[in-house]
DNA sequence: CAAGCATGCTAATAGCATTAGCCCTGCGGA
DNA sequence: TCCGCAGGGCTAATGCTATTAGCATGCTTG
């Protein structure tokens, strides 16, 4: 048998590009289908990953990697309203070219599997980022939480509906997501004043 | 045999039982778990939907309906701000004591499929809920689909946040909650200045 | 050059949805 | 009252999924 020379990265890229390409969100993805592209059988798969499971998370560490590399370039530079705006937008941007893997960063980690304590750090970044745009806006600390809160809620649940075809009229889209981002901006602004 | 005494409405219901009652969401409703509640074998259930999608969407007709039901209870004889805290609040509590149907009720119909045309009008009547809210604020009828989707995003991303344990600092998250409603009551009223 | 380990394989198990085809039960009409 | 038939259950079978066990082979290192 010639050697398919796979490794654990060659099968999370694989996966990640099959996320990428096919339609539908990360949870169609199947190890018949990884392993199908990298020419290998299906339990071939088992010698670079421990299970589907522990493949999913480590495409959601790639996957929110990104995320945030993506967010950290579109606000480096600016700050208040306009890093906030240029945060919201990158995020939506993400999920709007990637969305299954937008879908699949969202996977949340084990508590007991050490692995995934990569995965839990980069979500933590992925916060810290929204929390550092949102120190622009000179909050009080307790009320830096709340915000940061508000703001990953809109630009999550906005990206989600639009992913499913929640918003059934034809009005403008981006209008509505601007109009998103200035309820956040007022908003956050406001709550820095109470 | 004895026959079970089945029907449709049935095997919703105990579909709809078993969602609430197990954690996890509702796409871990398995046909196996019903047929086991119902004490019959599992092709016995085809006699009465015809597909797992179909008995997920009956699940989400449901699902859905009861919160339109639990939304427009909380806000009738209210308007402005106050209706829409009460809207929010409501979402938040359905989602909070029922996560899995809350989820069910997310599934979207398909779009050739006549038995989902009732999903949609739910789904229609949901919006339609938010939309009546917010018809209280005075707001250009231009803006008023922006500010539908901006409160449905917001609420709908904090309520999946939170589900999804999203939520890692200790504070409390009731308070997050009400900052979100205020950011929402502040910009929708400022969306109808603009 | 030899040994061993990494990396592939096939076979088998178990859970899932779905379809086909059978059979009994109970109800309606003659 | 009896006969027929349809509704509603069943078993068997198919094909998909993940996962585990155990085996073979080839690369690499001592």
């Amino acid at each position: 048998m010639a050697r398919a020379g796979l490794s654990r990265d060659a099968v999370v890229d694989l996966a990640v590009r099959l996320i990428d390409e096919a339609p539908g969100s990360a949870d169609r993805l199947t190890l018949a289908a990884v392993a199908a592209e990298a020419g290998v059988a299906v339990p071939s798969l088992y010698k670079h990953i421990t299970s589907l499971a522990d493949l999913r998370r480590a495409v959601a560490l790639v996957a929110l990697r990104e995320l945030v590399r993506r967010s950290a370039a579109a606000t480096v530079g600016r700050s208040g309203p306009d890093a906030l705006r240029a945060l919201g937008t990158a995020i939506r941007a993400y999920a709007r070219e990637h969305p299954g893997l937008y879908s699949a960063a969202q996977v949340s980690p084990e508590a007991d599997d050490p692995a995934s304590a990569e995965l839990a750090a980069a979500a933590l970044d992925a916060v810290e980022l929204v929390a550092a745009v949102l120190r622009g806006f000179a909050l009080p600390e307790t009320r830096l939480v709340d915000a940061v809160r508000v703001v990953r809620s809109a630009v999550h649940g906005f990206v989600l509906l639009e992913r499913a075809h929640g918003f059934g009229m034809p009005e403008d889209v981006d209008r509505s997501f601007d109009a998103l981002l200035t309820v956040l901006v007022d908003g956050v602004a406001a709550l820095a004043r109470s």
